[in-house]
RNA sequence: GCCGUCGUAGCUUAGCGGUAAAGCACGUCAUUGGUAAUGACGAGACCAAGGGUUCGAUCCCCUUCGACGGCUCCA
């Protein structure tokens, strides 16, 4: 057995206590342990609680009966079980299943004890849980459900779920994360700030935009459109549905057919709502005999795919039924496709940037040993491959790379960005296909007359709107940047009769396309203000005497505090330069 | 989909087998005004939907819809 850290060691102890306190008050002949290991932030156990049942209550009890039992686990004892033994102690079919496993790849049986409660075990523990364990650093957390081995077929299991540091300074650090994550929760942000709602006549994973959600989603595309223009993409558009034949053709029906909404037309046909757009584009290209010289063929389109996801799976934006993409696909050569990824890799880059996350690259290879799982020869992949390695270098990044994990036709670059609480999320991927041309027959004449089979590139930047909102929500805490901000500055009158001077620096900024509000609600100042601040606006104006006798405007910042008074002409230059930064 | 928790005004929540209450928000009026002022009045909920039990259900039971957490971590 490899070694085991102590932090592992202790919460795979933590995993045992845990189990023998459940056995405690709900005794072992009515529930049924299966495994429990230690995981990331702490450790689990689950149980098959047969007729008896367990809620989030029931934890402070078992959590306290540990805490007891903690004191005389003092010492472990173990000794090896032959098989027959080991079915016979550990009586029960999950239980089972694990020993014959272990006596089928011919290991030790080993049983581990520790006051008095003993468990199938290939150790890994601390000597000494009660002089080792700090009592405030762990806890238990939650009851879910899980399926026995993680399979869906399985039998359904309660799983408990604890938390478990070496200190208790680790464990409030860690649940102090977790909140601050929470309060960032873009479900309950997006709402807030009236981006988007849900309807349940709509229903389940359909998220409807609001004006303002409307407003961030437009900018963040015009954004992406922005840098794609500067590269040569053009712009098409395609109808929501199709026949199915389309799919049948690009091998998505097979592939996708449980994800696909269908529909059934009164003549008879089958149509289908579409998960993703690269077969339309396809046809696009494919509406003439293109020359070499015409390529490459750059497409761009925001647009909805529908996916009849599972409603479980469902979540917030993050997760949901209608997905917006902003997809694009080149069409072009072979060798020309390097260059076109590079163009890709440094809109990922800018994007990205903008917006403060760090980005990580991925590189998803081929895997040598198995070159019939995949399409085309392998010096093509290697040559790609290398390009793409190419391309990452020459940014001065090291990328990840990951063999055997390539889609069949064709290897691909991944960005994981960094937010602003440390998180990860799988964003951007540049992919390139050379099994959709195949299967629709793509090519161009080249140089000699004849006809060359090219190669299609997948190039979406946000990915999924949807997501990427709700992971920006989450990454700026709903602190917008100016520029993408659906009110960008608030305009409040001290009093009413202010209102004249200020409805003036209200229109000069409405005029120059800055999104303004005006305040006249008939709330104390300190009000206004205040729901100003909690609003998440990026800029609030107050207006009153003293600024109309200077002919200024005090203005202050949600992220700077106040920033003293300045012209009207002062302010609108101050905000069409940031504006522009996209900062 | 499956397991668990849950669904009461726009929001946050209270409540109870006899058809609902509060704070915030909203409207009107009055008073006020430099970083969370106050008063009065008012409007707003067939208690997610459908069915059942009951003399009677928001409350108990069933079904459906919807929300949240979990379903990768292998003795």
């Amino acid at each position: 057995m490899e070694k085991i850290d102590k932090l592992g060691n202790m919460r795979h102890t933590l995993a045992h206590l845990m189990a023998s306190a459940v056995g405690d008050i709900y005794k072992f002949d009515k529930i049924k342990l299966t495994l429990g290991p230690a995981i990331e932030n702490g450790f689990y156990y689950d149980i098959d609680f047969g007729a008896e049942k367990i809620t989030d209550k029931d934890l402070k009890k078992i959590e306290d009966r540990m805490l007891k039992k903690l004191q005389k686990w003092t010492a472990w004892e173990h000794k090896e079980m032959s098989k027959d033994e080991a079915l016979k102690f550990f009586n029960n079919e999950y239980k089972a299943e694990l020993i014959n496993e272990i006596a089928g790849r011919g290991e030790k049986i080993t049983a581990f004890t520790c006051g008095g409660f003993t468990d199938l075990c290939r150790g890994g523990h601390l000597e000494n849980p009660a002089k080792e364990i700090d009592p405030e650093s762990f806890k238990l957390d939650r009851v879910a459900g899980a399926y026995w081995r993680g399979d869906e077929k399985n039998k359904m299991l309660t799983r408990i779920y604890g938390i478990a540091f070496e200190t208790k300074t680790e464990l409030d650090a860690f649940l102090a994360q977790r909140t601050e994550a929470e309060k960032r929760d873009h479900k309950k942000l997006g709402l807030e700030m009236d981006l988007f709602t849900f309807s349940e006549l709509v229903g389940a994973g359909l998220p409807l935009f609001t004006p303002k959600g409307t407003m961030v989603r437009d900018l963040l595309d015009g954004f992406v459109w922005e840098l794609r223009e500067a590269v040569g993409y053009e712009r098409v558009d395609i109808p929501h549905i199709t026949k199915k034949e389309l799919y049948e053709k690009s091998g998505h029906w097979e592939k996708f057919k449980n994800d696909l909404f269908r529909i059934n037309t009164r003549e008879g046909h089958e149509f289908a709502m579409k998960p993703m757009n690269c077969p339309h584009h396809t046809q696009i290209y494919n509406r003439k005999q293109w020359s070499y010289k015409e390529l490459p063929q750059r497409y761009a389109n925001t647009t909805k795919v529908y996916r009849d996801e599972q409603t479980g799976e469902l979540s917030g934006l993050s997760r949901v039924r209608s997905i917006t993409q902003d997809d694009a696909h080149v069409f072009c050569r072979l060798k020309d496709a390097t260059v076109e990824m590079e163009k890709i890799y440094n809109i990922v880059q800018t994007f990205y940037g903008a917006f403060g996350f760090t980005l990580k690259p991925r590189l998803s290879l081929h895997d040598p040993k198995n070159m019939k799982a995949y399409l085309g020869t392998e010096e093509v992949w290697l040559n790609s491959e290398e390009a793409l390695r190419k391309i990452i270098n020459k940014n001065g990044e090291k990328a990840i790379e990951a063999v055997g994990e390539a889609a069949f036709y064709g290897p691909k670059i991944d960005f994981m960005a960094k937010d602003a609480i440390g998180r990860e999320h799988q964003v951007a991927t540049i992919q390139l296909d050379m099994n959709m041309p195949e299967r629709f027959d793509l090519y161009c004449i080249n140089e000699k007359g004849g006809q060359e089979r090219i190669v299609m590139i997948h190039a979406a930047i946000m990915g999924s709107i949807e997501r990427f909102m709700s992971i920006l929500i989450e990454h700026t805490a709903g602190n917008f940047p100016l520029w993408i901000s659906p009110t960008q500055v608030k305009i409040i009158p001290v009093r009413e009769n202010h209102n004249e001077y200020a409805k003036k620096v209200y229109e000069l900024l409405k005029e120059a396309s800055i999104r303004v509000e005006f305040d006249d609600a008939d709330l104390n100042l300190g009000t206004k203000v205040r729901n100003a601040k909690n609003s998440k606006i990026p800029y609030w104006i107050v207006v009153g005497d003293k600024e109309i006798e200077a002919k200024k405007i005090t203005l202050e910042s949600r992220d700077k505090g106040q920033l003293g008074q300045m012209s009207s002409e002062e302010l609108l230059k101050k905000f069409l330069e940031e504006i522009k930064a996209k900062k």
